[in-house]
DNA sequence: GGAATAGTGTCTATAAGACAGTATGCA
DNA sequence: TGCATACTGTCTTATAGACACTATTCC
């Protein structure tokens, strides 16, 4: 085969038996009514491993990088595989590359996902045709032990989500088209785990430009309140080294 | 050998002639006086590629990853290897895997450094016996045509440097043990591009209880200004996942 | 003494947070 | 009518930026 060198310097050739297996893997947040609490709760799906290693285990859905598709597309794809979402956002983590990670050498390219919590699409498939329960959902503040490194991925998953809930407009990502101002505060209380004023709140996010009133209301409790949609025309954020940037 | 799967699903098989390679690069930025200028210039070591695919065109340092080595460490080395060089910052930028940005299935995993302005080390060497000028210093301005997806690279990492600069220490990790306000700040104006103001400067970083002051003033040019260094009890930076995080 | 750089003080504009107060629907 | 939620107004405090001013050294 051709040699594809990045570096003209001597390096070391990977033979065809001991070669290092490149995995996309993903962590995906959605937000789940909790019916004991007053505010949503992050959750994300697992899948259970059916193979060694860590047989029986919960892991981050994913697949092996197929020759001829770029990493992003493999994250899309056994994302679908696995669990049968699709994400409303999708944005590289990072490349995970420890030795020890795995009996044999496996680097993760690991993506992170919010769903939006329509009915639909929440649904999660089982591909595994014999065994029944093999996708769940599970409290992102509470998991069990995971395969691999898997609990350090959500953590850092975790991490990132907060962080950039900050400074960009993924809340977004995790509601439908239209809501509530109280809506898109819940969502941000529940990642940032904190209350916040909704005084504040309110004219913090008018001010952004980001969000579009419509002159619909949510009915149903009290007073209506006005429903909002983000507008498209502001960059939802930076996903990554292809986007645009200002 | 052992099928190691992250997933539990159906996934694509590689094949031994078929496989993904996966290369890992830097981005290294230094900073250099230049004599025409007032402030110094955002610097980079490229390496002139001696074969297909772009032979003669100049590209990232790099190399292919070692089966029994993690990402960090192949960074350093293959940093090491192809330019003699050891950064005081290390930190992963992105993966890059786009199917077309290669004859043959690359994944390259990039990382992005700062180099101290030591005399030592920015010394470059050339690894490659018979030809002698392989590696060179770029302005990052001003950069010409590099092999694969490399000008998109280091304007995704120069984007980085800007962004980071803003709200964490790295400014540190191009400057000697010693400074004075006026070179910390030089740094910070070179990045951004922009000059900043002195006295504003001075309070914001004063304030940010990561300076200590010592009790040696840097003398030669008018009124000798006072040295500080960096307090290291503060925490430098977020790098990635494996540091602890607040 | 003048030029140049180091360092200080102060004013203003902006934004965040606390919190009182008003509006409007439901029971 | 009372309560819960939506929404508005205002005060305080922290911070960034502009910029005038003082201090110290080199020539």
């Amino acid at each position: 085969m051709t040699r594809t060198t990045i570096a003209p310097a001597e390096t070391a050739e990977n033979t065809a038996d001991d070669v290092t297996r490149v995995a996309v893997s993903t962590v995906i947040f959605s937000l789940r009514h909790d019916p004991d609490r007053d505010a949503p709760t992050l959750v994300l799906p697992l899948v259970r491993r059916t193979r060694d290693p860590y047989e029986g285990l919960w892991a981050l859905p994913g697949g092996w990088l197929d020759i001829a598709e770029s990493l992003d597309a493999a994250a899309s794809r056994t994302l679908a595989e696995t669990t049968g979402l699709a994400p409303s956002y999708l944005e590289q983590l990072y490349a995970f590359g420890a030795t020890d990670r795995s009996p044999t050498r496996v680097v993760s390219i690991v993506y992170w996902a919010l769903l939006r919590p329509d009915a639909a699409s929440t649904q999660l498939i089982d591909r595994t045709k014999d065994a029944p329960e093999n996708v769940a959902w599970f409290d992102a503040a509470s998991l069990p032990r995971l395969a691999f490194d898997h609990n350090e991925i959500v953590d850092y998953a975790l991490w990132r989500l907060r962080n950039k809930v900050g400074y960009s407009r993924i809340a977004h990502g995790l509601l439908a088209d239209e809501f509530t101002l109280a809506e898109l505060r819940e969502v941000y209380e529940s990642i940032l785990g904190r209350r916040l004023d909704p005084a504040n709140f309110r004219r913090q996010v008018e001010n952004s430009g980001t969000l579009l009133p419509t002159d619909r209301f949510r009915t149903g409790s009290h007073r209506p309140a006005r429903l909002y949609r983000y507008n498209q025309d502001v960059e939802l954020t930076d996903r990554g080294p292809l986007e645009i940037r200002h």
